[in-house]
DNA sequence: CACCGGTTTATTTTT
DNA sequence: TAAACCGGTG
């Protein structure tokens, strides 16, 4: 049982054995921390015999949390399902799922993701006459998650929106709830009101979690901490891991201060401070530490690693972004010859969308890679319609499910009818639905003919679940609907037709495991696992270059990293160069690109990129300057043109300089309307302008009056 | 109601 | 640039 500490250093020792009591370890990055818990969690079960099922692990994501429980398994034998290593958002469902009747939903509710709740207050908008122009759904969706875990703060806005705000939120909630929905949001704040309204629930889960983890604290946000909060018992036998120079969610809420708090809430707090580094090189750790040490306000922490200087980080400039995909895969083909493999590499980018020039590439190039998290499968639009139709088939009552597909493949039954038949729904209080066939519903007759068509269709999928396995029952779905004739005439039927399949294989997959359940019961429980997981983590395709966003990157390690487009503007991006509360997020977020490097760092940026559609100049990214020129070894444009360092050796175009003097991108500007902006193009005449949120972005003649230059 | 084609518009990160 | 949106026609 000493082999659980034998690679372990002291610290980390530490953080093992104190189990009892609170107990917060500061994690620098690469310091191990995955390997702390999951020692720990070994630790509670093997040496102390804590039963498995009465230790909450809560990750931040779902790739955390199958990671956990992969090490757990392997290194013992422990039922998966007995463990409560999951999400937040998971937990959540799991204990409503036994629960929420008591707060009168059913419980076979299903979960909403975001696109959907979107999508629903789009619907909402029209219906009360808003301009969706002039309010966003997007954004309303952000301002609506923010008032519903602090509804005094509707306060705060001003009108019109707080107008809308006030007018939309109870419409939203009503038809969530009468839908039997719930929105990520609700599952914790539902989760909260069951635990603080029924004594006898809280005392339950709260004597069950005799020991309770948390990992990624710093990026938790209010509501989370109440939820935690409210699960510890006064054993006070809680465990927190986190990094502040890793927050990087602030914008869904998550709040570093939460650190701190702990500290207040829970005054017989033993810190331990985690600072070996057993990741990265000495060079990248240094680098790593002189960008983020640009942010002001944080507990400073001496990272040190025993590998050595290694290689100095790479900063490759290109003239066009065609330049840079060039020098990326050249470089990871070189690597590949010295001995990595396609799997050591990553690349990194900040905005989603800057994958595509570098997928373009590595086809071309014959190099395999994998995208994390783009268009994730459960968000495509065919697996959303077959999910739709089964949360239909199983809850009658869901509203936006019925929206969504009964005319998906075409019934002819238009919109006309569809607002028709949701405004009588929200008259009589009853689902669409079930008002099909209502005595005074107010449609034409051809309307119902095909309503009524429909129902008989959803209604006889519903008889036939209980006595098919779901290989016929999927078959039957995508018959009976009309679906897979629909995907005959369709370019990508063929595609749309394989991702049905794999969907099919996971509800198989699923029919196995729980052989003996009820598969209504079963089907439950897949639907909300594929809601809970929109983004797909089980692409575990081999040997592969990933390609992810930095949020995604995070706990993650390779031997390679390439962080590509460094250029201000897209990292930092230009919305986030306003504030210093934006910027340091996004410092952070250099820092956790930086630190995922095992052996080799690269940097690369292009002069010209092409955005919206035209090419736009661009600089280097401020946090390339914040490295320094010590720790860089210079590439491409950079060698030729010296260094980025020194501006004045850089020769410049007296020819732009005098067009273009009035305004130049990266400006701060004042509008008479619109307030505060940065310029973030200028194309001739005209230049485009982000404004804050209200505004969004907008473009203007560029000498116009009612800008201003600050 | 469905479909077409022209026009506008938006560009961050995720459970 | 590409996707979402709008308005007119069949």
């Amino acid at each position: 049982m000493e082999k659980l500490f034998e690679d372990l250093n002291s610290a980390q020792i530490e953080a093992v054995k104190t189990t009892e009591g609170p107990v917060m370890a500061i994690a620098g990055a690469g310091s191990g921390k995955t390997r702390v818990l999951t020692r720990r969690m070994a630790h509670l079960i093997f040496n102390l015999g804590v039963d498995p099922d009465r230790i909450l692990a809560i990750t931040f994501t779902n790739k955390a949390a199958t990671e956990m429980k992969d090490r757990i398994v392997a290194l013992h034998q422990v039922p998966r399902r007995a463990m409560w290593v999951s999400t937040f958002h998971s937990m959540c469902a799991r204990i409503l799922r036994e629960h929420i009747d008591k707060l009168g939903y059913d419980k076979h509710f299903q979960i909403l993701d975001d696109d959907d709740t979107t999508q629903m207050i789009k619907v909402l908008l029209k219906t009360l006459n808003i301009d969706a122009k002039m309010f966003k759904p997007r954004s309303l969706k952000n301002y609506l998650m923010d008032l519903k875990s602090d509804p005094e703060a509707i306060e705060d806005y001003e009108d019109p929106l707080k107008g809308v705000l006030k007018q939309l939120l109870p419409l939203y909630q009503r038809q969530l709830k009468d839908s039997n929905l719930v929105d990520f949001e609700d599952l914790l704040l539902l989760t909260i009101e069951l635990l603080k309204t029924h004594r006898v629930v809280r005392s339950y889960y709260q004597s069950l979690f005799q020991y309770v983890m948390v990992d990624e604290f710093q990026d938790t946000n209010d509501v989370q901490y109440r939820l935690v909060k409210l699960l510890v018992n006064k054993n006070e036998n809680i465990f927190i891991v986190g990094d502040e120079d890793q927050s990087i969610y602030a914008f869904r809420g998550a709040n570093i201060a939460n650190i701190r708090k702990f500290e207040n809430d829970y005054p017989k707090v033993k810190r331990i401070l985690l600072e070996q580094n057993y990741r990265s090189t000495n060079t990248i750790l240094k680098a790593a530490n002189n960008v983020i040490s640009s942010n002001k306000h944080r507990i400073v922490k001496n990272l040190y690693s025993t590998h050595g200087d290694g290689d100095p980080i790479v900063f490759f400039k290109g003239y066009t972004y065609r330049d840079e995909t060039e020098y990326v895969s050249e470089t990871i083909r070189r690597l590949t010859h010295q001995g990595y493999r396609y799997e050591d590499i990553a690349v990194l980018y900040r905005a989603n969308a800057t994958s595509r020039p570098f997928e373009d590439t590595f086809l071309q190039k014959n190099i395999p890679y994998q995208v994390v998290g783009n268009l994730s499968f459960f968000k495509r639009k065919e697996i959303k319609d077959m999910v739709a139709y089964m949360r239909l088939i199983i809850n009658p009552d869901d509203n936006y499910s019925f929206r969504r597909i009964v005319n998906e493949p075409r019934r002819g039954i238009g919109n006309k009818t569809l607002d028709r038949l949701s405004a009588f729904s929200a008259e009589e209080d009853e689902s669409m639905f079930a008002l099909i066939d209502h005595k005074d519903n107010p449609l034409g007759n051809a309307a119902i003919g095909k309503l009524k068509l429909f129902k008989q269709m959803v209604l006889s999928l519903r008889e036939a679940i209980e006595q098919l396995d779901f290989n016929t029952f999927m078959d039957l779905i995508i018959e009976k609907t009309g679906y897979k004739d629909m995907l005959q005439f369709d370019d990508m039927g063929a595609v749309r037709y394989e991702n049905i399949l794999e969907l099919k294989t996971m509800l198989q997959e699923n029919e196995r495991a729980f052989k003996d359940a009820d598969k209504i019961e079963v089907l439950t429980y897949v639907l909300e696992d594929i809601a809970l997981k929109s983004q797909e983590d089980e692409t575990k395709d081999s040997n592969v270059v990933t390609l992810m966003t930095l949020h995604g990157a995070k706990g993650l390690e390779f031997r390679a990293v390439f962080v590509v487009a460094c250029e201000q503007g897209m990292f930092p991006l230009f919305r986030s160069m306003e504030s210093t509360k934006a910027l340091e997020e996004e410092r952070r977020l250099m820092y956790v690109g930086m630190t995922r490097a095992k052996e080799k760092l690269f940097i690369t940026n292009a002069k010209q990129r092409q955005l919206y559609g035209s090419p736009v100049m661009h600089t280097d990214s401020q946090f390339i300057t914040e490295i320094g020129p010590d720790y860089l070894k210079l590439e491409g444009l950079n060698k030729a043109v010296s260094q980025s360092f020194s501006q004045s050796a850089r020769p410049r175009k007296p020819v732009m300089e005098t067009v273009e003097n009035a305004l130049q991108k990266g400006d701060k500007i004042e509008h008479k309307t619109f307030g505060r902006g940065v310029v973030i193009n200028v194309v001739k005449e005209q230049c485009v302008i982000a404004f804050g949120k209200e505004y969004g972005i907008k473009t203007l003649l560029k000498d116009h009056a009612a800008l201003k230059k600050v």
